[in-house]
DNA sequence: CAATCTCCCTCACATATGTGAACGCCGTCC
DNA sequence: GGACGGCGTTCACATATGTGAGGGAGATTG
């Protein structure tokens, strides 16, 4: 089994240092190129050759991010995998991503206790078209907060505050009928197997007043 | 007016026997259950049907206490009225009860010359929330909670619940109209200053809920 | 560009809700 | 006894509420 070439596009020196060599000392990994520069990364024959590329998320300003720089590798090399490395914000490739290109793509959380193994493993079997992207917050497994709108958020805020549509509706500047609409879907969302004997306006109400008060918790962490 | 429905504990067979079958005989009393056992009268199917319990306070070794007892009964039953029936120490009901959950408790004593007419008497009005023990506010300045019929209290609990007014209605086997009367007498009582912009409903339940919950925290002191 | 999506808006309609009015039923108080 | 007050019940009626249907603007995809 030949190694597996790679490309390193990460911009803090110090990882970029302590990451090329330790990749250098794989035999399972031959690094073809490791830059902090997406320009130098761009270059068609190295991306022509190599299998996969590890890029960093965050390239510093002035520069693109690592998804659109892992994009536009494709341009040159339809079959070269993607790791996005980061510390944060991994789902951002699930959304910016579409999906038709997500083949070959992962994602490679920047933590304090990884093991050179388990980037070589990533490494290898996205070189070898496996997709590996954390289940982002897409559709279906959004919290309910996330799955309403700004304004169904804002409407269904007034309403555990007491206050009522009409009011509401003024306060927002849009119409009665609007802010119903607005209760009606967050409604769908708050409370989605409606009992029979369900008071539907304060079943919402309390349900999210509980999501709220639970990511004030979060907030504190 | 429908007979009152009882749920009977007491610890002597004997006195029970006597109790049990003079009750019987009364028609303005329905006696839906009568134990020596507090685990039996713990029932929530019956808890939920009854009007009022009348409880020995001391049940014997190995059973919880009179009063212990009807705090537990009260949850399952917000507005069950409690009876507590002793021969000595009817005090210590206004010391161990928490003060705010104490609308509609009394106390009966066992004398030797009672009249099943005052045990009827005591059961239907403890059942409609009248309060009889040593300290009982006047009426003057009593809590919204206490200016609020026991049945009103029963619909604004479970309204508080998330319970809609047909439910309640069917649950409390009284007409969709009276469920919509009691609320509007609750509203009445717990916002007094109806905003132009409140939502009724909502206001009414958050004071509820606060008064009540005061009400756990007093548990506490 | 056309096809979708998503969000927002309006309209219509069947129910639900809140409340005043009026009556019946007890108890209480002269 | 009669007047009275509180509670429960029912009725009527004006609004409020919840939701389906359908249309429009703007962004995204193919």
């Amino acid at each position: 089994m030949r190694a597996t070439r790679v490309i390193y596009v990460e911009n803090d020196p110090a990882l970029r240092g302590i990451m090329t060599s330790l990749l250098q000392d794989s035999d399972e990994i031959e690094l073809i190129l490791a830059t902090g520069l997406a320009h130098e990364a761009l270059d068609p024959e190295a991306i022509r050759l190599a299998d996969v590329a590890l890029i960093d998320l965050a390239l510093g300003s002035g520069q693109m991010n690592g998804i659109d720089l892992g994009l536009a590798m494709r341009k040159s090399n339809d079959n070269i995998g993607i790791v996005i490395h980061s510390q944060y914000a991994l789902d951002t490739v699930a959304r910016s991503v579409p999906p038709a290109a997500l083949i070959g793509w992962s994602t490679l959380p920047k933590s304090g206790d990884m093991f050179i193994e388990d980037v070589v493993r990533v490494l290898r079997e996205t070189a070898k078209g496996f997709t590996s992207v954390p289940s982002s917050p897409s559709r279906e497994d959004r919290s309910p907060l996330e799955r309403m709108t700004m304004r169904q958020r804002a409407v269904m805020g007034m309403t555990a505050a007491g206050i009522n549509p009409q009011e509401i509706a003024r306060r927002l500047a849009i119409s009665h009928d609007a802010v119903r609409q607005d209760l009606s879907a967050a409604y769908r969302v708050l409370v989605p197997d409606v009992q029979p004997e369900d008071d539907l306006r304060l079943r919402a109400v309390f349900t999210y007043l509980e999501l709220t008060r639970q990511d004030d918790a979060e907030d504190g962490l």
